[in-house]
DNA sequence: ACCCTCACCTGCACGC
DNA sequence: TGCGTGCAGGTGAGGG
């Protein structure tokens, strides 16, 4: 599910429904998630911490603990968090549960088993490989016009592929870099320095624009870690995408088809015409 | 230093 | 019904 708008709301969930809490116990079930520490190691370090935290840094899950270590989660494609109820049944795919004070347990669970959790000192999060490149957060001073202008500048590669390294441009996964891009009317194929100032300028707008209205959208309210089927993308969100999963209909603002190519194994969605090279 | 390809997994929709 | 194919929102290792 996850680019930075639903870290976002998985952030705010878990503050609303677990920060403060202890965990007396955990277990996991999918070694490798845990990884380089063992789950020996792992449970006795977080048994009896409490959560003093929810934090987000890129598309990272930051929960921080009073034991001085930080829980960092990365959800991937399909990771996500749930609580239950004493009485519910542990879902498929569940490979670590965190036992709370109050008898309710906090699930990581992961189809696809890509998600990542690091356990480490606090102090040393901004060390942590795939943390300490991250690019600038995009509401920040830092993500300035200039930032961008010069990132892009840096850069023989095509817009569609530079939106989604997370080293340059922080936030956007395949859904929203082809909003973003379709917002600033751009074609994603376009080499990235050879992008002029005006549409550089579109493009910083668009980011913000896309990744707001995805923050701040009617979802964040509903979402709840208590009803984990509130976690989709589309309909469950109440938002259709412009280009994203569009392929042959009609484009919202000049009625051409949609166009769709594998760019890199993934697919980029366009509006031909709004978005000429 | 940069950039590309592939690998990591399960499950679903599709066509034959 | 069953089986093969392609595809899915992310990243990191390894190699050119």
């Amino acid at each position: 599910m996850p680019e930075l708008p639903e870290v976002e709301h998985v952030v705010r969930a878990l503050r609303r429904s677990v920060n403060g809490s202890r965990i007396v116990a955990s277990e996991v079930t999918l070694p490798k998630l845990i990884s380089p520490l063992s789950t020996a190691v792992f449970n006795r370090k977080l048994k009896n911490a409490r959560i003093t935290a929810v934090n987000r840094r890129g598309k990272y899950i930051l929960i921080e603990l009073d034991n001085r270590l930080t829980l960092a989660v990365h959800l991937r494609m399909t990771g996500q968090f749930l609580v239950l109820k004493p009485d519910d049944e542990l879902p498929r795919h569940a490979h670590a549960v965190f036992y709370l004070e109050d008898e309710r347990r906090l699930v990581f669970r992961d189809q696809r088993q890509f998600g990542v959790m690091k356990l480490l000192a606090s102090s040393r999060i901004n060390t942590l490989k795939g943390i300490s490149e991250l690019a600038p957060e995009p509401f920040s001073d830092e993500f300035s016009l200039a930032y961008l202008k010069e990132t892009l500048a840096k850069s023989r590669r095509t817009l569609k592929t530079l939106l989604l390294d997370q080293t340059r441009v922080l936030g956007l996964g395949n859904i929203y870099a082809a909003e973003a891009l379709f917002r600033a009317r751009i074609n994603p194929f376009k080499i990235a320095s050879e992008l002029s100032t005006k549409r550089v300028t579109r493009l910083h707008q668009a980011i913000r624009d896309v990744l707001r209205a995805a923050v701040s959208g009617n979802s964040s309210s509903r979402i709840s870690l208590e009803n984990a089927e509130g976690f989709s993308y589309g309909e469950a969100f109440g938002r259709i995408w412009q280009v994203y999963e569009r392929e042959g209909e009609p484009c919202f603002k000049c009625g051409a088809r949609i166009r769709r190519l594998t760019h890199g194994g993934r697919s980029t969605y366009w509006c031909p015409t709004c978005q000429r090279r």
